[in-house]
DNA sequence: TTACCTGTTGTGGGG
DNA sequence: CCCCCACAACAGGTA
């Protein structure tokens, strides 16, 4: 049977881990565009007829500012040269499945043109690594793979949108352009521009929701203007509304007249990108545990509703941090690319569960998509929400920033086996479970080394492979109890958190060799073994394995006392 | 005003 | 394996 709510409280939802791009910081890439891509000049190439004459007359004087001329003008060009194009621009929502936006640019009069733009903004100012770019780019070939079976194509064009749109506007005719609502601010402030670029060259604008449950918009109306900050909260305001819009049906074919010449089906200069064009050393990579694309999103998510009663039982707080194969379902990085749907999750989910979404606790795989909800909908309502500062939900703690204690979180080099190993796998495979963040989080923050959040929170951006804006600032202040998680003094032990589902260390030993020998005793506390047992593993502590960065019991002593001024001051 | 309840996921000890 | 408690005590909502 489903995990049903104990007694009459009403509760479920759910949130995936962690992370998404942000602005400042480096990347460890660059953008190179691979020779002979540049756009080509003139509107060449597309010698397919369609659309009819009235709609060429509209078009042509939108576009031209409406002078009588032009029509008259119109009438004479050859119709070949005026077929009219839509184009849906994919940004996140990699997917055919469950795609409102795509569906909509779908008009058997109109070619349509699906575009990928490899924005150097994100090259250069989202922190994202190695592993992140292998995801991005496999879902891209998958993408344009599933797309050519429908006789179309994913084109790649590179360049910042606002210079490549209206290029691509004048030279494929395009009448109408689709896209998903995308809340972070930077796709905001893009979108806006986009917007108004696509007004001037009379292109009709069509956004619809797909990366979240709901409308994020629609949910604060729902709840009269306010940011709903807890779960409870929101599961409210969400009961309200009903259900989440129903899923919509993958294309399975497309109308002639959307479809694109062989030709341009194989031109080279839209191909996707490859891990050489990222700028990606391979030699750099890991293999790859957690392959991008649609495909295999939509494959994951099956192989583990199979598992009814896994699923059923599923919760998250009893599922294992430490253990050598995930413990959950690995689905976040999917989410986060929208490689798969969460409405498209959110109803298989109850098709498995076979009861109403109320009835669903929230430790649930489904309470983990409410979470998710969550995070968006205050992501999207609260400025600054990726920093403390200037951000009305952020309690101000006075951090002190230190170098090396960031670089020895960041590195696996805090002398603390249970947090490098974790920090190991995160920059090894670019995924961690849940609760594994948790303990590292806390670490960093209040727990351990007293490092502000956002610096911890630009790590997970750079590694993890769900590395999700709202997911990721939210999850940071969560865990550093700067929002929405207050008790404070409940701080994870860097010791005897992971000695509890992992007695004998297995984990560590995978991920830090170097420890494999030393017994488990000693293994989440390398440091007090005796010189000969450090000598007998092969393994000096201080030498071969850094000792601890801080003395636990002190640090957690010392940060209580901070915590409690800190929220003491902000009364 | 005060008391109480609830909040996804602490630790360490005990039964 | 389960639950309970003390630890020392947070915010925010409700009665």
């Amino acid at each position: 049977m489903a995990k049903v709510r104990e007694d009459s409280k009403k509760r479920d939802s759910s949130r995936f881990t962690f992370c998404s791009p942000s602005a400042r910081g480096t990347s460890h890439v660059t953008l190179r565009a691979p020779s002979g891509t540049a756009p080509r000049k003139g509107g060449g190439g597309r010698g397919r007829e369609g659309g009819d004459g009235r709609r060429r007359n509209s078009l042509t004087q939108t576009r031209r500012g409406g002078g009588r001329k032009d029509c008259i003008l119109a009438r004479l060009v050859p119709r070949a040269r005026l077929s009219m194009t839509t184009i849906h621009w994919f940004r996140k929502g990699l997917r055919l499945h469950d795609n409102p936006a795509l569906v909509a640019a779908i008009d058997e009069n109109k070619e349509l043109r699906p575009v990928f733009v490899l924005d150097p903004w994100f090259v250069r100012e989202s922190r994202t690594g190695v592993n992140r770019w292998r995801f991005l780019a496999q879902t891209l070939v998958d993408l344009d793979t599933s797309l050519k079976q429908l006789g179309s194509r994913l084109f790649v064009v590179r360049g910042k949108p606002e210079e490549v749109f209206p290029k691509l506007f004048k030279e494929w005719n395009v009448e109408k352009m689709t896209w998903e609502v995308d809340t972070e601010p930077y796709a905001r402030t893009r979108d806006e521009k986009i917007e108004k670029l696509s007004k001037e060259h009379g292109v009709k604008v069509v956004c619809k929701v797909g990366h979240t449950l709901y409308d994020t918009e629609k949910v604060i109306r729902t709840n009269l203007g306010k940011t709903p900050l807890t779960f409870q909260g929101l599961e409210g305001v969400l009961k309200k509304i009903g259900l989440p819009p129903k899923v919509v049906d993958r294309p399975t074919s497309l109308p002639e007249g959307c479809k694109i010449s062989s030709e341009v089906a194989s031109d080279p200069k839209y191909d996707p990108p490859t891990l050489k064009d990222l700028g990606v050393v391979e030699s750099d990579l890991e293999p790859c545990l957690y392959p991008g694309g649609e495909t295999e999103a939509l494959k994951r998510l099956e192989k583990y509703m199979e598992r009814k009663s896994w699923v059923r039982s599923f919760e998250k707080p009893k599922t294992i941090p430490n253990s050598l194969q995930p413990s959950t379902t690995v689905l976040s990085p999917y989410l986060k690319f929208g490689c798969l749907s969460c409405r498209t999750m959110y109803y298989r989910l109850l098709e498995v569960y076979g009861s109403k979404p109320s009835q669903i606790a929230q430790e649930s795989l489904l309470g983990q998509l409410t979470f998710r909800e969550m995070f968006y909908t205050v992501g999207a309502t609260t400025a600054n929400f990726d920093q403390m500062e200037g951000n009305a939900i952020c309690r101000q703690i006075p951090w002190k920033r230190d170098e090396k204690m960031l670089e020895a979180w960041e590195f696996g080099k805090t002398g603390f086996p249970f947090i490098d190993a974790i920090m190991i796998q995160l920059r090894k495979e670019g995924w961690i479970h849940h609760l594994a963040r948790h303990a590292v989080a806390c670490f960093l923050t209040r727990g351990d080394l007293w490092q502000p959040w956002e610096d911890g929170m630009k790590v997970f951006e750079e590694l993890l492979l769900d590395a999700d804006w709202s997911l990721n600032a939210g999850n940071w202040m969560w865990l550093s109890a700067s929002a929405f998680f207050h008790r404070y003094f409940r701080v994870y032990s860097p010791i005897e958190f992971g000695r509890k589902t992992d007695p004998h260390g297995d984990y560590i030993r995978k991920y830090i060799p170097k420890l494999k020998k030393f017994p488990d005793n000693y293994i989440y506390e390398p440091w007090k073994a005796p010189l000969s047992v450090q000598k007998a593993a092969g393994c000096i502590i201080g030498q071969d394995y850094p000792r601890p960065i801080v003395d636990h019991q002190k640090a957690r002593e010392e940060n209580l006392k901070r915590m409690g001024q800190a929220y003491q001051a902000g009364k």
